[in-house]
DNA sequence: AAATTTTGCGCAACCGTTTGCCCAGTCATT
DNA sequence: AATGACTGGGCAAACGGTTGCGCAAAATTT
């Protein structure tokens, strides 16, 4: 009852050394038969179980993968959280969690506990103003190796996973555009971000597919909040062109500008339509849920972000074998409509 | 550059002892002066950094917190998990996720490989169909403190932190009341969860303090999936006497029931008000959002929760002082209603 | 029957840190 | 001058498991 039962107490009941018990336990082809069933019977008799803190200081590894991301509370990371622990549940290894809350400063310090933790590897979600990377060139020295995903840094050589809104925000405008609109406004993210960029890009191209003339006064960077958002849809809608649809960055935006367009007394839908990008699996329940949404597939990204995780733990990948994996993004229409 | 480096190695160089180096890094008092300052100045210049997994093993610590709860896309979880992890942190802990997915199965295996890796501490939400709980007797066997949050066991002896959903449910049912409602349906949830309990009876109360008479054909078991919520509305709605207010579980629950009545013709707010438990942070943007939603501090309970989880960890509690805390729930008046 | 290989197991070091105990030198007390 | 009390530091064990190497006995080959 005291202590749990070690490898040593095995040895001595059986008379054996601890080296054949642990042998034994693993069955290697060196131990005899009879000896092997007999520390594995006693074993299983004493309830035996390794200790893991031991194993990983021997082995110098831990089996946890350090989780970093902004906020759970955003239905795309919570998506994508699952997606990262089924898969590295499958292969034995646990997670570690840390949110940013989009501070690259609380940023900073999560990565520092989690080397101090000796995780075997990261899975990393930027804070959205994180623009020095220092922090995660630090994680070179040490060896732990980091994939990224979804929000990733502009930097050379670094293995990620992430959507391209190229795809979808075409999909979205085209279809805005067979549609009838021919005024179509843009509530960006931050210019600096590359989802920022590809979204323009993705309207862009399909403007330009159409034959039409790009307008970048139609394209407004926005922060994200709601005040922003709101400030946005006020300059997209005194544009001096008659703006009809909206592609809004995220639902959450979506639904901020929505609530202002009411305010303004448009009607949804009839003077103003919108499309977005599928944050929110609720928005069935909304009063004016976009037309369409582009997902972005969070479980797919989490899942293949950890395999390759995985894979440069196992050593079947090297270090220096940047993955960058691209999922295109794509335009679901709403049920109903 | 090759192996990081340890305290054997600022020993070797300055001529000491491994247990000198020690504890003059600890600022031990039995250490002179100058070979204090002697070993801290060039522990600094090699950039030394304690090999946590060593000291975990020597301590048999591993300052690790696990979670283990049923899903982090429910907003109530993701809310309560920063309430964890912040609490966590102040204290250099970290924080081990598994999602139950509302199995028990996987609550089961969960914790087995969180007790493998040693956690401290478990932070626990059961899965919710989850009546056995032979799992978590286990881990008193080791030693491993558990404290429970929001879905408590029913079982003695045990820490937890809960809401209680009496008080809030009063209030909810009191507000109907107030607003002239005489007939109000509930959709409860799963019969045998206390929370299922606790609003029964607070609903009990609300209504005999204003002298009316408890209707149980009123009270609703439901299963909190969307057709069991419409098969409840649609038992209610032919109740034989005419229900104008409904108090629904949570919110998701009460999106799917306002859905339902909708589709049934009836006007919301006008033949029909609902009052729901707070899940989503976002029902503002809903088409028909709740009059009221009772509140139940999902960040205040991770954060008790985790408090006592770290008493208990210092010792500052003894495991058998059962803290049992209680959140009164309070309602929340929707903004603009 | 001798030489060789295989089989089965033990010895001991090692991973990095902490800590109880011991010891030598220094200083202060009688 | 002898005794005692500090001061500053070292020795070595311990935490639990793994693994390279060595060695004897058994089995096989010649």
């Amino acid at each position: 009852m005291p202590n749990p039962p070690t490898i040593k107490e095995i040895a001595k009941r059986l008379n054996l050394a601890a080296s054949t018990v642990s042998r034994a336990l693993h069955d290697h082809p060196r131990i005899g038969l009879r000896t092997r069933l007999k520390v594995q019977e006693l074993a299983r008799e004493l309830q035996y179980e390794p200790n893991q803190t031991a194993i990983f200081f021997q082995q110098k590894k831990t089996f946890t993968l350090g989780i970093v991301l902004p906020e759970l509370s955003e239905a795309f990371f919570s998506a994508a959280i699952s997606g990262i622990e089924d898969t590295a549940n499958k292969s034995n290894y646990m997670v570690l969690l840390g949110q940013s809350h989009d501070d690259t400063e609380r940023e900073q310090k999560i990565l520092e506990i989690m080397k101090n933790h000796r995780v075997d590897g990261l899975l990393v979600s930027l804070a959205k103003n994180t623009v020095n990377y220092a922090h995660f060139e630090m994680l070179r020295k040490y060896n732990i190796p980091v994939v990224f995903f979804d929000r990733i840094p502009n930097m050379p050589d670094i293995h990620y996973v992430a959507s391209n809104m190229e795809s979808g925000t075409i999909q979205a405008v085209s279809l805005l555009l067979r549609q009838g609109h021919r005024v179509i406004g843009m509530i960006n993210g931050p210019e600096k971000l590359i989802a920022s960029q590809q979204r323009t890009t993705g309207y862009q191209k399909a403007i330009q597919q159409q034959r039409l003339k790009y307008d970048a006064s139609l394209n407004v960077n926005a922060d994200l909040t709601k005040e922003g958002t709101r400030n946005a849809m006020q300059q997209l809608l005194s544009h001096k062109r008659k703006v009809t649809a909206i592609v809004a960055f995220n639902d959450y935006v979506s639904q901020d500008a929505v609530q202002y367009a009411v305010e303004q007394g448009l009607e949804i839908n009839k003077d103003i339509s919108f499309v977005s990008y599928a944050n929110l699996p609720i928005s069935s329940y909304m009063a004016f849920p976009p037309l369409a949404s582009v997902e972005q597939y969070p479980y797919l990204q989490g899942q293949k972000a950890t395999e390759i995780l995985l894979e440069l733990l196992s050593g079947k990948l090297a270090a220096d074998q940047y993955q960058q994996i691209v999922i295109d993004s794509r335009l679901v229409i709403a049920p109903g409509r």
